[in-house]
DNA sequence: TTGTTTTTGGACTGACTGGTCCAGAAGTGA
DNA sequence: TCACTTCTGGACCAGTCAGTCCAAAAACAA
């Protein structure tokens, strides 16, 4: 088995490399040109492997937002508090890193440039953000059980709220990516948490 | 004066249908066939009258913000009460009109699209969004003088706030047309006005 | 009707798009 | 060395893109 040529590439460091294209300039203004520079990749070894762009670019969605989904999982498992958790984590949503704001959130990104037109994106976007959510939700529900949140708060609902607080600072932070001017935004999430 | 042929369409309506076709579709993937389809106009006259696609679509984007920003000073204006003018633009956008919602706003699209990466829009976005910020800031100041929201609370803050919530609005309904399952997402942003 | 001005449709351009295909290079085991 | 398999670069394709240009039609004033 395994006769011939070995492949000469990591597929998932090309992904990450694709990853970073798409997430900069979004899906359409997205040349097979620039993938195969910054993939370090032939048009032929891109096809051959990815299919088409679009199998590409599901797989960097996938990629991404698997990665996203574990680093939050395990920075949670790690953190003292969950609710300390939750609130270093929209300080840095708000004054994080600033390529990283520039950016955006990728899904946000293709959820702005495809909405429900796309069908597979559109379904796995919403998944995506389920899945967020219901991390949020386990979060506040730690929370409460540790007594961090008022346990008669509906742990659902504020996880939604706190999914449009997201991905409002998110887009926002597209435009503004030093949003730690805007004051007391930090102040009103806390203040959803009491 | 005004000698020879005069123009057989209205710019302004022939912007009203480039502004439905960049919104429902976002900047790139609009063609300029589908623009003079959509306007009824020739690719010459469309030229002539707008200059370029990019031309264009500057145009399209201020006739969109200018015509939503006056519509909403007049319901502001005729509104009984401030708060209440809030919380109607809020249940309305969470449970609005389905297409509208599908399409998001037209400056959250575009401010996704090009990112910082286009100065020009960029710098309309961030114009726009600033305006935004300051009717919600006059709104709840008048709020504040009417004794409905609490006058200790700092205007601009929870300005800033309501632009967050409402862009993460925005994005979420494009994948959600109907977000009124979103359970207590009202409530939540009526208790940051309490 | 005539002269003038502007609009208009469509042919055209050069660049770029995503995608296909193949000949040959390169790495493997025997 | 050889046969085998896979990778790879580049030529190539048909389609689309934004944008240009011009001849002709259309609407006016006189």
């Amino acid at each position: 088995m395994n006769i011939g040529r070995p492949i000469q590439f990591d597929p998932d460091v090309a992904v990450a490399k694709a990853i970073d294209v798409f997430w900069a300039n979004g899906y359409d203004a997205t040349s097979t040109a620039s993938l195969m520079e910054a993939m370090s990749l032939s048009k032929s070894s891109l096809y051959q492997t990815f299919g088409s762009k679009h199998e590409l670019f599901m797989r960097c969605l996938n990629d991404y937002s698997s990665q996203n989904h574990a680093y939050l999982r395990r920075e949670l498992a790690e953190a003292k508090s969950a609710k300390g958790f939750l609130i270093d984590f929209f300080r840095n949503a708000i004054s994080g890193n600033r390529k990283d704001n520039m950016r955006g959130c990728l899904l946000v990104n293709t959820a702005c440039e495809f909405g429900i037109s796309n069908k597979s994106t559109a379904d796995f976007i919403k998944t995506e953000v389920s899945r967020m959510a219901d991390l949020f939700q386990d979060v506040i529900e730690q929370a409460q059980a540790d007594g961090e949140i008022a346990a008669d708060k509906n742990a659902k609902h504020l996880a939604d709220s706190l999914m449009v607080s997201l991905y409002g600072i998110r887009v926002l932070g597209k435009l503004n990516p030093d949003m730690t001017e805007m004051g007391s935004l930090m102040n009103q999430l806390i203040l959803q948490l009491e």
